[in-house]
DNA sequence: TAGCTCGTTGGACAA
DNA sequence: TTTGTCCAACGAGCT
């Protein structure tokens, strides 16, 4: 059993940590450092190792950084997180108090509130705070109190409320107060198992706080002013790529946009972390919106049951040039640019004809920023059924957008080597070789032709919205 | 209340 | 090659 190293102190507070995996801009911490005498901090392992998702690889990473950054005294646990809080509890009567910081999603939110009320009938002071977003979901709201479905109110709104100055870090000294726990904890961390397929995560990725701002700040300095532009493509560094350090709390967005809100052309940047603000409002209000599109008509969409042509996405091998590059820097990397995002959902959905919650589960599984409101929210945009979608009639063309935005083919060559030796447009079509060009051997023929898929689908849509006219 | 404007990320086609 | 227009209709949000 891990514990601490000998009882509890008296006027001792538990900090639970969850996505929230720092020191900095942490009010549930700073609260307890400052109210009480000893402070022990906990996190509690619910991962199922026998197939963990990629972003487990970077779990272990962000506890084995913040464990450090604790002098090794977070304490780790394992299994489902109200057993074992409560048994931490009732084995410690000098706890008095438990504090965390929010999280929103569903069914977690529940189990919060349910593990609150559970405290306070013991007696333990208990308080949770903000700590992972800008705007707690119920601050902002229509002037009639509803709340907003619509992305550019939403914002503007947000906006007039102005971004949160990030909370006041805890002292050195009052750092002192976190309790020591037993060696094992840092083992247990330590011996979490890695799969195979997650080693090439770190040829690309450092998942320490430390890290992150650094990187943060190379951006700040190199990346801000081009980046409306250079976002768009997907084979220059034009994004922060800061979605993991998010994810899991070691950078939150109030030290984010205090960074750099000072600085001149902020603002689009700033807009897409209003977009995922946005996100995890949709996902309060609507918590449905998990699994169930949020235009009704959906429900009667006709998705295909494909397995073969699922595993070929997975697999990146439909092959379409600029689905597949994205598909295998996702698996190999645990990231995807935004912009193949959508290409890659929208193939999916649209030209395959494939339930979204398919794609959004694959996403889950091996994306290391992989956050249910933010992937949610977005797949449903892509599929056309949720908030503020994308029309029907928007089916990204996967050759045109590689044109556009890959040009040069920087991109698709990087992961899609066998094309390489394709020049020009017929990189982004390699079925179809201009005169005298060879068809590449070792490439798949695309699963379904652009313009056949895109009937399909607008066909489709016709079916249910009650258009149809066949 | 009624009316007006607008809606993150697009594509096809005609001129 | 570039530019403009249309693709449907509706509901959200505002005045």
């Amino acid at each position: 059993m891990i514990s601490t190293l000998s009882p509890l102190p008296p006027d001792t507070a538990l900090v639970w940590f969850r996505n929230d995996l720092r020191l900095q801009d942490n009010p549930a911490l700073a609260y307890a450092l400052r109210n009480h005498a000893c402070v022990l901090c906990v996190y509690v392992d619910t991962i199922d190792w026998s197939d963990p998702p990629a972003n487990a690889w970077w779990l272990r990473e962000a506890l084995r950084d913040l464990s450090q950054q604790l002098d090794q005294r977070l304490l780790f646990l394992r299994g489902e997180e109200q057993a074992v809080l409560q048994s931490l509890v009732a084995e410690n009567p000098a706890l008095e108090a438990v504090y965390w910081n929010r999280r929103y999603e569903p069914p977690l939110r529940e189990q919060d509130a349910a593990f609150k009320q559970w405290l306070r009938e013991r007696g333990l002071k208990v308080a949770s705070f903000p700590g992972n977003l800008l705007f707690e979901p119920w601050e902002i709201n229509k002037a009639d109190g509803s709340p907003y479905r619509v992305f550019t109110p939403f914002y503007k709104a947000a906006r007039s409320v102005g971004y949160v100055e990030p909370h006041p870090d805890a002292s050195a000294q009052d750092l002192q107060k976190v309790i020591g726990v037993s060696p094992a904890s840092r083992e247990a961390i330590a011996a979490l198992p890695q799969r195979a397929w997650m080693r090439g995560f770190a040829d690309h990725w450092e998942p320490t706080r430390a890290a992150g701002m650094q990187r943060l700040v190379k951006f700040s300095e190199m990346s801000l002013r081009d980046y409306d532009e250079r976002r768009h493509i997907p084979g220059v560094p034009g994004c922060s790529r800061m979605s993991p350090w998010l994810h899991f709390g070691q950078i939150s967005p109030r030290e984010i946009a205090a960074l750099l809100k000072p600085l001149p052309d902020a603002e689009p940047y700033l807009r897409e972390l209003v977009w995922r603000e946005f996100a995890h409002y949709i996902l309060y209000h609507w918590p449905d919106s998990v699994d169930s599109p949020m235009d009704d008509r959906f429900k009667a969409m006709p998705w295909r049951d494909a397995p073969d042509e699922l595993r070929r996405w997975q697999q990146g091998q439909t092959g379409i040039p600029l689905v597949d590059a994205g598909m295998r820097e996702l698996w190999h990397t645990g990231f995807m640019h935004n912009r193949v995002r959508m290409v890659v959902a929208s193939f999916l959905t649209k030209h395959l004809m494939i339930d979204w919650r398919e794609g959004a589960r694959w996403f889950e599984y091996t994306l290391l920023d992989a956050d249910l409101a933010n992937n949610r929210m977005g797949w449903q945009w892509c599929a056309g059924s949720g908030v503020d979608a994308a029309p029907y009639f928007r089916v990204f063309n996967p050759a045109l957008q590689g044109e556009r935005f890959d040009p040069d083919g920087v991109y698709v060559r990087r992961w899609v080597p066998e094309l390489a030796q394709l020049r020009g447009k017929q990189l982004h079509r390699p079925w179809n070789p201009g005169k005298g060009a060879k068809r590449i051997a070792n490439y798949p023929s695309p699963l379904v032709g652009l313009d056949e898929g895109r009937q399909r689908a607008l066909q489709q849509w016709a079916r249910i919205s009650g258009r149809d006219s066949s």
